[in-house]
DNA sequence: ATTGCGCCCTA
DNA sequence: GTAGGGCGCAATG
């Protein structure tokens, strides 16, 4: 006989999980409906499976012959008579979901499900009684959600639960994988480790793993507790001790409640069919149109409102293969040759691109179907691999892969695929066309979130990646790629691929809707083999000069310890801000003094420059702690940290430029970072000159003037500075006299001040604290510059708006910077994202003209010819380039071409771009 | 061994 | 007031 089997949804939590998933469609009303989009698919699904015997991927779990949602009525319940602080801190639910809400009860009802709620009960409790009830009676039962709290009623072979988001049925082996205990003792877990958005107290300093071991320890939570005294750690004896009350009045507000009357009978929640209306009803007054042709069953409509929600599969890691002959591979190749585009992924021996040595490769033709091609696995002979394991011959597998990585009608699919790019580069292999899921990301998402590969599989997928870690260890104990076990090393590698690929699938049919093709497909896809290139090629470093300043540097150093030690009346650590603070306030009683949150005096520039204006010992103690400061930054910083960063292979440097992490579509360096070479200060800069030409070359630096300002003249449009950019007079001069009517050193430099805070989205308090004068005075200014340079306020106002509507902001390319704090509860933080707001279209613009200017350079120079030519760095708005001494004349002009003219065809500027050029044997004799 | 903080280098 | 990365210290595990 077939058991009945009762499905019970979280619609709550469904809700809340749908809205942060899902993108944030409106319908034809304009109200937010992505998350009851998201919905009402859910529910379709789950109704769908009713005539279903047994759901494709679960084993005996059958679709539902009885179904409820359950909702939240009210946000108070018994649990604040308990502890009134119980869910006191959770931040109100986000403006545009709030509307939804209510459009769930509607879905519900649309689909003639009952909708169950209850005043005073949550959800969970709600779902408690009816599964109690129903076990009772001998059904089975699932409960469609991922709440952890839900997970405590799991009961194997009799009640299960349903993440339709990952399509996941999860059961005890899932509470036992993720808290290492049976489903009834997983209360007794989350008693222990709290949860801060419930506010449920728990234990401090005790998390999910502590919670975790203590349970599977002493069996339940009142054995914990008894045995605390006996517990090692003296930390968390104390903390259990201390707060067992918190405990066990923990315990009772995750006991989830299961004696309350129903407010149906069991038997009211049979699915019946769903009749065609409501349902038709609603589906078109909220315009899900492809919902509607479903049900209908009529032609396909030509433009869904919501987009087409990808079946998610779940993750079979052992689904993987290892491929390790010559007829699999070649079934591989023609699997990818078939699918017409498959993603790839490179498994190396080494972070540094450079040094690291290919160990295999890893393919995804289909989701869910990967394979792992290992190559050098175990080359190195260690412990872990006792001998090395079959694999194919590298020049073999290169060989086959060549054609098909190559072949202009397949796309290539990576993650990050500069890393990919170089290392089949260094194996003769050049990969194209090609895709960047991390750059796709970046130019539907900046803003969002990171854009890494565990940052999507969570954000996208929903799914938490392989660890590095857990595959190669950490710390000493790591080992590299190449000592990994084949079957490990598959699941890892394999796993790349198939996120890879099944991100693509997700993120490239929004690149069109969303209006990231033109920034994608012109600036940010082209740059990636250009960076490449850069990175690879590095830069020359005079070993022996920065070690000579690292010498000079420690000998001024020590003395400099000496001295301060001395006029400070004893030693101590001069590099702590906590010492040095409390050495002149506290015992030499410096002046004034203020402590940030830490309770830390400051001893920033600013207030050591303070301090060193008086004449007493704290006065000497904060000079000589200045110029201390600054030797230690240049050592420590650069002239010791370059040395080892000089490549043993190439004897250059190599830096590695980030292209999906500043929110404006800036580059960053990473390892060294090579963006941030000091060349303020005359000491400073002699860090520069340690970057050098080889014999017989020269470096070469173009640098952008004034881009920034040109750009916010243009942006804004402001006849003025237009004009005096055209004529090539000083800009900051003419600022000055349009404020104070008058130039001279003072109001230049103010004036100067003035632009840049435009720049950086002004306000009045900041420019006070710059200019050195009170709030009231530096609003005059502003106001004076807003009635001089009217265009600059309108583009403010109009930048501010478009924001707080849109919740982003464009480059004149179309790359998006989102800002979601435009729309945040607290005054402070949308004004910081409306100054962001302010400044990211003009940084960004920036980046993505010289980014068009590196896009066309390579080309541009071997068409003059020049052959030896070699662009190296790129810091914002310079590029720094290699040439032989007889190219370097030849050089000039056509980086000045490119460069000023980078922003053409595709955006017309009002404002000439301005560029500086030089040349020398080192990047600080180039400037 | 990892993490947060204060500080400081760049455009 | 914008955008980054990295160092040493001091407090964690």
């Amino acid at each position: 006989m077939a058991a009945n089997h009762l499905y019970l949804v979280d619609g709550s939590g469904y809700i809340f999980r749908a809205y942060h998933r899902l993108p944030p469609l409106t319908n034809r009303h304009g109200v937010p409906a992505g998350a009851v989009y998201g919905f009402t698919t859910m529910l379709w699904k789950l109704v769908e499976d009713l005539n279903k015997p047994v759901l494709s991927d679960v084993e005996g779990a059958g679709g539902p012959t009885h179904l409820a949602v359950i909702l939240d009525a009210s946000s108070k319940t018994f649990r604040n008579d308990m502890y009134d602080q119980y869910k006191a801190h959770r931040p109100p639910p986000p403006e545009d979901l709030v509307p939804q809400f209510p459009l769930i009860r509607v879905a519900t009802r649309a689909f003639s499900i009952p909708c169950i709620e209850e005043v005073g009960l949550e959800a969970d409790d709600i779902i408690a009684c009816y599964s109690k009830a129903a076990l009772a009676a001998g059904w089975q039962v699932t409960i469609v959600s991922s709440d952890k709290d839900l997970m405590q009623l799991i009961e194997p072979g009799r009640l299960d639960m349903l993440d339709t988001m990952n399509n996941r049925r999860l059961g005890a082996e899932h509470v036992r994988e993720k808290f290492g205990v049976a489903p009834e003792q997983l209360g007794d877990v989350l008693a222990l480790m709290g949860d801060s958005v419930d506010n449920v107290p728990g234990v401090p300093g005790v998390g999910p793993k502590t919670a975790s071991e203590l349970i599977q320890t002493y069996g339940t939570l009142e054995a914990v507790l008894a045995a605390a005294p006996e517990i090692k750690k003296p930390k968390l004896r104390q903390n259990l001790i201390d707060h067992a009350d918190n405990a066990r009045l923990s315990r009772e507000l995750v006991r989830l409640v299961c004696d309350r009357p129903l407010p149906e009978p069991l038997e009211a929640l049979a699915m019946k069919g769903i009749p065609p209306e409501p349902l038709k009803a609603f589906l078109t007054d909220m315009g899900f149109r492809s919902l509607l042709t479903k049900l209908s069953g009529a032609e396909a409509a030509t433009e869904a409102i919501a987009p087409r929600v990808e079946d998610a599969q779940p993750f079979v890691h052992k689904d993987y293969e290892t491929v390790v002959t010559e007829a699999d591979l070649d079934r591989w190749i023609e699997a990818a040759r078939a699918a017409g585009r498959f993603a790839v992924d490179t498994e190396t021996d080494h972070v540094d691109c450079v040094r690291a040595k290919l160990v295999g490769i890893s393919l995804a033709t289909q989701p869910g179907k990967a394979c792992y091609i290992p190559l050098a696995h175990g080359d190195a002979g260690d412990d872990l691999l006792a001998e090395k394991p079959v694999q194919l011959d590298p020049a073999l597998v290169l060989a086959k892969l060549k054609p098909l990585l190559e072949d202009p009608s397949l796309l290539k699919i990576g993650q990050n695929i500069k890393y990919d790019l170089i290392m089949f580069r260094k194996n003769g292999v050049d990969i194209a066309p090609y895709d960047d899921t991390m750059l796709l990301s970046y130019d539907l998402d900046a803003g969002l979130g990171g854009h890494g590969m565990d940052d999507l599989a969570k954000r996208h997928l929903d799914h938490a990646c392989i660890e590095f870690k857990a595959v190669c260890g950490t710390g000493k104990a790591q080992v590299t790629f190449d000592k990994v076990p084949l079957d490990k090393a598959t699941e890892y590698a394999a796993e790349d691929a198939d996120v890879t690929l099944r991100l693509w699938h997700r993120l490239k049919p929004r690149l069109g809707r969303e209006s990231a093709t033109r920034v994608y497909e012109l600036v940010d896809r082209p740059l990636v083999p250009v960076i490449a290139e850069m990175e690879r090629a590095g830069i020359l470093v005079d070993r022996a000069e920065l070690s000579r300043l690292s010498t000079e540097f420690g000998h001024e150093i020590t003395r400099l310890e000496g001295v301060i030690h001395t006029a400070a009346q004893g030693p101590f650590t001069i590099g702590s801000p906590k010492q040095l603070g409390e050495v002149l306030f506290d015992r030499l009683g410096a002046a004034g003094g203020r402590k940030g949150k830490s309770g830390v005096y400051s001893t920033d520039v600013t207030e050591l420059e303070r301090i060193g204006l008086g004449d007493d010992a704290a006065a000497e103690v904060a000079r000589l702690a200045l110029e201390w400061r600054q030797l230690s930054k240049l050592k420590s910083t650069y002239t010791d940290a370059l040395q080892e960063e000089i490549n043993s292979v190439s004897g250059r440097v190599h830096t590695s430029f980030s292209m999906a992490v500043a929110q404006t579509g800036r580059l960053s360096s990473t390892e060294p970072n090579l963006q941030n070479i000091p060349i303020r200060t005359e000491t400073g800069r002699r860090i520069r000159q340690a970057f050098v030409a080889p014999a017989g070359y020269s470096l070469i630096s173009a640098d952008y003037s004034q881009i920034e300002l040109r750009l916010a003249a243009h942006m804004a449009d402001v006849p003025q500075l237009r004009e005096a950019f055209a004529n090539g007079d000083d800009i900051h001069s003419l600022t000055a006299q349009e404020l104070f009517g008058e130039v001279n050193r003072e109001t230049r430099g103010r004036a100067k001040t003035i632009n840049f805070a435009i720049l950086y989205g002004i306000s009045s308090w900041g420019l006070a604290g710059r200019l050195g004068v009170d709030r009231t005075e530096a609003q005059a200014i502003i106001d004076r510059y807003f009635d001089r340079f009217p265009g600059v306020q309108t583009y403010i106002a109009e930048t501010v708006a478009k924001v707080r509507e849109l919740g982003f902001v464009t480059t004149l390319f179309g790359r998006k910077t989102h800002l979601p704090g435009a729309k945040a509860k607290t005054v402070g933080e949308r004004q910081s994202a409306e100054r962001q707001a302010i400044n990211a279209p003009i940084q960004g613009t920036c980046a993505d003209i010289i980014k068009r200017a590196m896009i066309r350079m390579p080309a541009a120079l071997a068409e003059a010819g020049l052959t030896g030519t070699r662009m190296l760095l790129q810091v914002h708005d310079e590029l720094v380039f290699e040439a032989p001494d007889g190219e370097v004349e030849a050089a000039k002009p056509v980086i000045l071409r490119v460069m000023a003219g980078a922003a053409e065809p595709h955006v017309t500027l009002s404002v000439p771009l301005g560029v500086e050029i030089g040349h020398g044997p080192s990047w600080g004799a180039a400037h």
